[in-house]
DNA sequence: GTCAATAGTAAGTGTGCACTTACATTTGGA
DNA sequence: TCCAAATGTAAGTGCACACTTACTATTGAC
């Protein structure tokens, strides 16, 4: 034997780039050879890495819950009792949401879903968003006698599509930062609040 | 002259028929071959109608606006007083919404956006859907003490985020047509609830 | 130092597809 | 019945791009 395969270590170091790259054209207009120039190398060294274009995308599409994820730990680490996590998190993205614009890799994988190996990616994408947000829906439904809704899957459900909507508005221009803040920040407290409360 | 120009008639006819096949295959997968195909005619029947493959696309997502404003206007139509407009609305998409798969055009467009033609035909979209949307909901807060989120103007950008992400949860799998009609039913009737009633 | 596997360079290749061109046929107003 | 415009057919054309091949240079365990 010699030299070890650092092809791992590789990956993890490229995946960024494919990622943004992605986000930025989309999956077709993302062409291998922008890939490689991005990243500094040849095409072939991509495709020694990965079998395919479509291989990249999905570890890009993955690399997207694995940012999000690890960002959102971070922010409930740094919890305290007064305000619980979904608020938390709420707040968060009610601000920072959508920042790095890697929302739009989501955008693309939606219209590539006939692709089963890309649509099983997207399904673990937004499964994993959806049950994470689901977990900290139930932790606040603890705290509140009366839930708006009482299953906090579809209370996470509809949290996801105040986020996707937001992003969308984003896109589009039709929604400013502090409308989507307002968006994401109003209807989502509306969703978890206790309807044993005052008006 | 001979001969009258039979030209907007026969994109009346076609138009559908682009539709639905940009819904199957998307914006970059769908070939002007095979666009011809399905309308019967060879591809430069359609260079004829259209500039170019972006037109057809954009004429494609026109369309797919004025289908549901068409079907949500006879559905107002034939409304009593019992059930405000608005809630009429939830319950029909809660069970109907998507049926046709005109959704994935939408999907499809959202990773066009780069295209400022595109952008714009997805902007009279999006913008036109939340128009509509915001007026059934202003309406029926005039029946309302106290409503859970006061801008109906949010309220319909939530709601369109319901049936957006509903519309995701069916193309991945992940969610059932039960779990669809209560994430829209249920969570778009406590956006639009009484926060004076009793809980 | 040797050798085998890794890492990198450079130049294809074949195909899919948006769009075009050249030509034939039908239509209907005068 | 003429003829100009509309409608239709058939066969390209050129380019973008996913993926490959052939080759060179580096690395590191022995």
């Amino acid at each position: 034997m010699s030299r070890p395969n650092q092809s791992p270590e590789r990956r993890l170091e490229l995946v960024p780039v494919l990622a943004h790259t992605f986000a930025e054209f989309g999956y077709r207009r993302t062409t291998t050879a922008e890939l490689g120039e991005r990243c500094g190398v040849r095409e072939n060294i991509l495709y020694r890495l990965w079998p395919d274009k479509r291989a990249m995308f999905v570890a890009a599409l993955d690399y997207v819950y694995q940012l999000s994820e690890k960002t959102w730990n971070e922010l409930l680490a740094r919890a305290d009792d007064r305000v619980s996590p979904a608020e938390l998190i709420l707040d968060y993205e009610s601000t920072h949401q959508g920042e790095f614009g890697l929302y739009r890799i989501v955008f693309a994988g939606l219209s590539e879903t006939d692709d089963p190996e890309i649509a099983e990616a997207m399904r673990r994408l937004y499964g994993r968003f959806q049950h994470f947000v689901r977990k900290q829906v139930k932790a606040h439904h603890d705290g509140v006698a009366v839930p708006a809704v009482t299953d906090p899957g579809l209370v996470a459900w509809a949290i996801v599509g105040l986020g996707t909507v937001a992003n969308i508005g984003r896109e589009l221009g039709l929604l400013s930062v502090r409308a989507r803040k307002r968006l994401v920040g109003e209807v989502g407290r509306a969703l978890l609040r206790d309807w044993a409360d005052e008006g």
